[in-house]
DNA sequence: TGGCAATGATTGCTTAGGCAGTCAATTCTC
DNA sequence: GAGAATTGACTGCCTAAGCAATCATTGCCA
């Protein structure tokens, strides 16, 4: 490729380009959202995970959240000094922590859920429910093939 | 909330999870192309951004990266050092500092550009070309609404 | 049963990125 | 035209996250 042919592929038009920037965008649209409670976006990911039955073990968590273990075990460490989460020694498998919300931390979750909802409806007023669940159909699709080959 | 009144709503069915799934999971199962030209994710970004003729100064790189001014100026450092990209300060306006791929740059991006053109298609390769192009619709309608909010 | 690989959690080390502050250049406003 | 506000680039500081190594526990299997 030299400067005078120029490229006519359009990042515009691509799904990896559109997918990252949807990502970007709401993860910033969103930061009111979790400055007013205090809480990171890393930090809301895991209690969602924890709320919806995933990531009930630290292993099981850094898997969810795409992070290495180590980084895992220092988001849980802040969410357990700050009363969120808890942890408790599995008894039949001793190497596994197992992780739990506190009624603080339920109460912070839902809180929090309302709003991310809230936002998002708002960013999808003009999108008929037909709509959406198409594109939330496609985007599931996508979401399985990329967690099949990883 | 109450831990015997379950939550109904489901992550699995949210544009905001599966977004941030898809995004995170793309980023990793494209790990290997850029470890094979020793680029980061970012880098490449960077790189795309300016083949494509955004990003012409720092400040609109760091808008595009949704980075932060700082953080821009380091990957811009490390892609001059690389010798990928130039820095030429404007003389229309001294503040800004122009940006432009070196050949070696254009190289670089452009073997990457193959290699990730081609992950995307292996991953979207039961799509119809319809269905993709729907889906890339509903992407950049999201996005551009994303956009005129931030 | 005894060794060995695999898994889970943790820690230290290093780097990437956000935040705030600085300086220079430009634009706006009176 | 002088001063204020804005914009662009850059720097130091701090936190977040990836990598590697360690240790404990479990499962495997010969």
């Amino acid at each position: 490729m030299t400067a005078d042919t120029p490229d006519p592929f359009d990042p515009e038009r691509s799904v990896g380009y559109l997918t990252k920037r949807v990502y970007q965008l709401a993860r910033i649209g969103l930061e009111p959202v979790f400055a007013d409670e205090e809480v990171t976006h890393v930090q809301w990911s895991a209690l969602m995970a924890l709320h919806h039955g995933v990531g009930g073990t630290a292993a099981e968590l850094a898997r969810h959240l795409c992070h290495d273990t180590g980084a895992t075990t220092r988001i849980v460490d802040t969410l357990e000094e700050r009363g969120l989460i808890e942890r408790c020694r599995c008894t039949e498998d001793r190497r596994v922590v197992r992780l739990s919300l506190t009624e603080a931390g339920r109460e912070v979750t839902a809180r929090c859920k309302v709003k991310v909802i809230e936002q998002w409806n708002e960013w999808l007023a003009d999108w008929s429910p037909q709509e959406v669940e198409r594109f939330v159909g496609d985007l599931l699709r996508l979401r399985n093939k990329l967690e099949t080959v990883a």
